[in-house]
DNA sequence: ATAATAGATATCCAATAGGCTAACTGTGTT
DNA sequence: AACACAGTTAGCCTATTGGATATCTATTAT
């Protein structure tokens, strides 16, 4: 499994979340991934690099196409990761929001508020 | 908000996932979020700079010293990007078994397989 | 008033990122 | 055999990243 820095790098560009959310929808030959992209190919191959070194996408090449899938344990292991902070956030809210009910308590047990 | 370049660049570096996960249990001064690191304080500043851009801390300075919490939305921001994804891809997956399923059938309909 | 503390700013540096062009390899097509 | 097609590789360039040190400001403590 990639590292979280690949990973969460593998997010930080708009070109690579966009064949991340083309390839959501299937496999595709790297032309037709790069179609929409306004970049010479070479650039584009780089970004696919990124994306296979992040585990994001896996290729295999028959004949001379190359076809892309996604690779859907790398998306739990992101969402994982955010998941578990926002658990923890949550948790301390709570904490929070009890804290809070319990001082409006107090002060509604006094008689100077 | 900040935009997803930002936001998941924030998240692709093990110090700035460190320093969220440790907001994630309530503010801290600065001093306390770098303590753990190894690193000059100019650099981990740097790494504050970076999360704040990316929209993931908010902080304010109050004597000499600057505390910062944890803005809850941008999580929520990245969480939605990949949730959108992995959507997406289940809906395909989904539509591949039935596909797979649909196959099968039409085999054991076949006397020849 | 002096000293210590908490953080900020400026500058430097090597490595990486993200773009390009040019030239190359292997595979189909005519 | 000749051509076109789908990628690949190599090198170049500029901007950004992630680290450092040295110096500075503002606040608090003695």
């Amino acid at each position: 499994m990639a590292n979280l820095d690949a990973i969460f790098h593998g997010l930080a560009d708009p070109t690579r979340r966009a064949v991340i959310a083309r390839l959501a929808t299937g496999p595709a030959p790297v032309s037709e991934l790069a179609a929409p992209h306004d970049m010479a190919l070479p650039s584009f191959l780089k970004h696919l690099k990124v994306l296979e070194t992040g585990g994001w996408i896996e290729s295999e090449k028959v004949g001379r196409v190359r076809t892309c899938r996604l690779r859907p344990d790398t998306a739990r292991a992101a969402e994982g990761w955010l998941a578990q902070q926002h658990k923890l956030w949550e948790a301390r809210l709570d904490r929070f929001d009890a804290f809070v009910t319990a001082m409006d308590d107090d002060e509604r047990n006094n008689d100077d508020v």
